[in-house]
DNA sequence: GACCATAGCACTAACGGTTAGCTTTTCAGC
DNA sequence: GCTGAAAAGCTAACCGTTAGTGCTATGGTC
């Protein structure tokens, strides 16, 4: 994908890097409110002013990993080949959830939990998912624009859902169920 | 309800009605991103403290009527005398859709549409309306908690859909023809 | 190898929403 | 009227975020 980085885009890179790494060490560290961005920028040897140039605000900060959610979401809809719409989304969903689950993941979402600013945050990130996501499900013609924004929040939903549950992965199955039957309602 | 406003209660409630109306004046007329709060204050005869007491945020003043909506919407379901579940939300959904269509909220509509901050904070105001629709719905025994909150945000996702639909009924009528699917699936 | 346009970063200073700390006013009940 | 508490006020700051400006290193071009 990326040919030749070129030393500039490699030191950019790097600089971003450190500042995501030392500004997640400190929100572990010490919490997220408690902890400004001068302290970040202070403690990763950069201005302020870079790191609003790497990351539009403090809460992005937290989620500097999971930018390529919404490419995987989008590609397993426009990628999928023969296979239906449901169980393709179905499947990435379920794999969205393992990843959170995970147990290195754990004192993250518990930060994310417990600060009101980070819950927001995140959850207006997912339902951008949910318009690009729709987007990508309208490339079929035959669904109406309605329908498709409707599965596309469906889904998030459903991954927001799962993922707060006692056992994710049996809510997910039991949520894609309901979805399925959406879908198959429209005829 | 209130028996005995009070004079103190009554002039609490005229304060923060008058905080409110200055607000959205100046909303309206300058745009909502130039105005600041020092502005509504100051316009309304008041000290900057006293409108974070009334409000708790810049947004919330937007949306300073559209409180009771969270009423409604469990009271929709709470009160419902043998009428199906389904059917009494998409009643009160389809309500809540025709209030916000009127010819007068429209100039307030696209404010919200052009700020993001605006957008933002309805998005998460219209989540936790789905989580106490879902502690309502969960009132019935028969469901699971994983399924109470599905149905409550798809639910939320229909009128946020069909509200910005080009003819919103009819969207919503398919939405729900969508929900009453994914609800009678759960057998 | 020298030259230049530009991207990245730094620095200062500010803006605007929000809050803390504390005083003053206003109402309700005795 | 007196008192205790709620409401409102004032000042001053905190913190995220941005504008303005200039410097430096890098990559492309001759």
């Amino acid at each position: 994908m990326t040919a030749p980085p070129g030393r500039r885009e490699r030191k950019k890179a790097a600089t971003r890097q450190k500042i995501a790494d030392t500004a997640l060490r400190l929100f572990l560290d010490r919490g997220y409110d408690p902890v400004g961005i001068r302290d970040v920028a202070a403690e990763a040897d950069v201005a302020v002013t870079t790191v609003f140039s790497h990351f539009a605000s403090k809460e992005a900060l937290v989620f500097a990993q999971d930018e390529d959610f919404e490419h995987r979401l989008t590609r397993a809809v426009t990628d999928r080949t023969g296979e239906a719409l449901i169980p393709a989304l179905h499947r990435e969903i379920r794999a969205m959830v393992r990843h959170c689950a995970a147990r290195e993941r754990a004192p993250i979402q518990r930060m994310i939990g417990s600060s009101p600013a980070l819950r927001t945050y995140e959850d207006s990130m997912l339902l951008r998912y949910a318009d690009s996501l729709a987007t990508a499900i309208a490339a079929d013609p035959d669904r109406t624009p309605t329908t498709c924004r409707a599965i596309a929040r469906f889904v998030i939903d459903a991954y927001a859902i799962a993922r707060d549950a006692a056992d994710p992965e049996t809510a997910l199955d039991e949520l894609f169920r309901m979805i399925g039957a959406a879908w198959d309602a429209l005829d």
